[in-house]
DNA sequence: CATGAATGAGCGTTCATTCAT
DNA sequence: AATGAATGAACGCTCATTCAT
């Protein structure tokens, strides 16, 4: 499964009809937003970096906004979706019969997903603060969420009493910023190489947290 | 003291030697920065948002990147050690003897903290990304507080059994997540009119689920 | 009143509150235009020869297309109207009591503007052929020009049996297409200095022609 | 003799070793160029108006330039002869013994000949302001006329006393503008459908005033 | 101090043209 | 002969910055 998330994104690639020349230009504009911004990056760069020219560009996308989309869109409407919906056979083949694997599973996964796309995320997360439009994409996606296997699991685990019984999308909530906080920092020092153990280990301290809290 | 907090902005503006029509300037940049992203920005939009001329601009800035330092300096160098250091009195003043209150205390002021600096708060997230010099400041002030007066109690607490034997900077980091997890919906959101009362219940639901996670 | 014509352009100049740059950049691009034509013509270009920076040119203009109906809004909204609205006063001070002295004081009016004002004559010519907006407008000037003093005057000599019973347009239509014969190729080869003695000339033969056609 | 017109440029057309591929780039060229002018039309645009490929534009063709060329060479060169040439056959067989009748066939059949050749009257009127090239050719064409069949006519007639003296070339000034003030607004307005009716009133229209003017 | 016209480097984008297939 | 991806010069235009007033 982890090895299936690594690869969504470059599945999505394969998917559309770029060619090679095309996907060079997708992953330098990946590198280039992620780290510059999109303001700061020019179509030159863009050329520069992919080693075509600057009209090469604009042969398959119609403009520099869609050099953006083309990387966004599927973060959007087809990987994350697919992340979320992937779970019904995980849960179905993996029955979680306590919560503790549950999370640890769901997080792990989750930890290796953003850490995997670390690019399109930092891109993600600086244009949610400008684009209307992504943020109501993002909220829809949100929704989605709560209407899939994660919060049907979870609500489970809360009518057989293992889970207090707060509303579904508040734990999520919580489920969400305690793996953001291990993982955003991570993002933000562009740590590329971040081993299976500290992830193991992030997991642990955090599923140790959201069930137990701080208290003794 | 949430008063304080409000004003510790103004207060370091008018520490400054701005003039009335410079200050206007910043007003009108924080506002642009913080909705359309400051490379989106131009010196025309701020001269016009301020009612100034584009060359007035100039005369307190040396350039663009100029005001936005003077947005994100105070906040980084002055507006957030300021918050840290100003707990000394606070605590001294008032004796915090369980977690509960503590930490009650603690998470509705920062709340209050990042809502009434919502522009400030986007701005320096966006920007965050692209800067590292922005990065190492922060990651500095994060030391700091790690040595600061919230870092003391918290181990104090720990010391007398209260709190379970994490390391305290983890221990932070869950404060910060949970925290963050209720504010920053509503800065994406732009919601500037949150009420004491929606304050009073996220704080609430947070000191709940940091102090006893998930389970029952 | 032949100064009079001349100086139209120029004081509708005069009325806008352009400063002398860019006078020049119209003066410049007004060169340009009914030369080279719109298109081949770049801003570059015009810069250059104005002598500014390319940035001036937009100081004022809002795109290159705003200097285009800089030249021509006011050759069709505000000279061709001024010139046909000034008859009122010509008829009234000067009363043409027989048909050639009034055709004979007509044609060598227009000829005498469409001369001075070749490069808008030329560029309208152009862009007449692109624009349907330029066409309509042009249609709806010579649709004002059938209910003006022109129409009326030669409406009169044929109340008077002095002219043929011809529609009125088709009058108007004669009498414009003969003297576009003489002045188009003047500005088709850019003659920049036509004599008095030779629009005399000219006129001459067109009132000769319009009254009695080419048979003795 | 008006099917001979109507055909001459297609017949031109099966002259050059053109392909029909090739064909068809001409023609929609003659299309786009002709409604949005030479510049305003891409290579692109003529190639999605033709259904071939951009590169199969080059194929024939130098360049752009080369196109048009190759739409108005043919018009200045081999159609414009053509028509007056023709006349030499036309007015030995129909031997005109009336001024009368020789304008009213001149004319319809120029009437005619513009109005079937629509949009390449249309480029040709854009670009002669543009090409001094154009410009001279379409003055030596124009000289040749007056040794032509038409200007040999116009003499005779003359010589019999039945047209006044005016200047051959000026009777000829005075035939064409007439001519074209009842074709040009067709060609402007782009109707495509004059009915031979309406070409038979302009051309009575015509000739009563070239003959008589607008005297009773 | 404040102005705003002027600047020109650099932007995103277009497009005529080439050339390997 | 036909293709269409690739090219890069040149385009229209923006904008941070300067400076004479």
């Amino acid at each position: 499964m982890a090895n299936n998330i690594q690869n969504i994104f470059n599945e999505s690639l394969q998917d559309t009809n770029l060619s090679d020349k095309q996907k060079t230009v997708l992953k330098a504009s990946l590198d280039l937003f992620s780290t510059k911004g999109f303001d700061s990056t020019s179509t030159k760069d863009i050329a520069n970096s992919a080693g075509v020219a600057e009209g090469t560009v604009y042969q398959q996308f119609k403009n520099k906004r869609g050099i953006l989309d083309a990387i966004l869109n599927p973060f959007i409407d087809s990987v994350l979706p697919k992340i979320v919906l992937d779970f019904t056979d995980a849960v179905k083949g993996n029955q979680f019969d306590n919560v503790h694997d549950f999370l640890t599973y769901v997080i792990k996964n989750r930890m290796k997903f953003a850490l995997t796309n670390q690019n399109q995320v930092r891109i993600f997360a600086q244009e949610i603060f400008k684009s209307n439009k992504l943020l109501n994409q993002m909220k829809k996606q949100l929704g989605n969420l709560l209407d899939g296997p994660v919060a049907q699991q979870l609500q489970k685990f809360q009518e057989r009493g293992e889970i207090a019984p707060i509303p579904i999308p508040r734990l999520i909530q919580f489920l969400f910023s305690t793996t953001v906080s291990f993982v955003l920092p991570a993002i933000l020092n562009q740590q590329g190489n971040v081993t299976n153990e500290q992830i193991d280990g992030w997991t642990e301290q955090s599923v140790d947290f959201i069930l137990h809290g701080i208290t003794l």
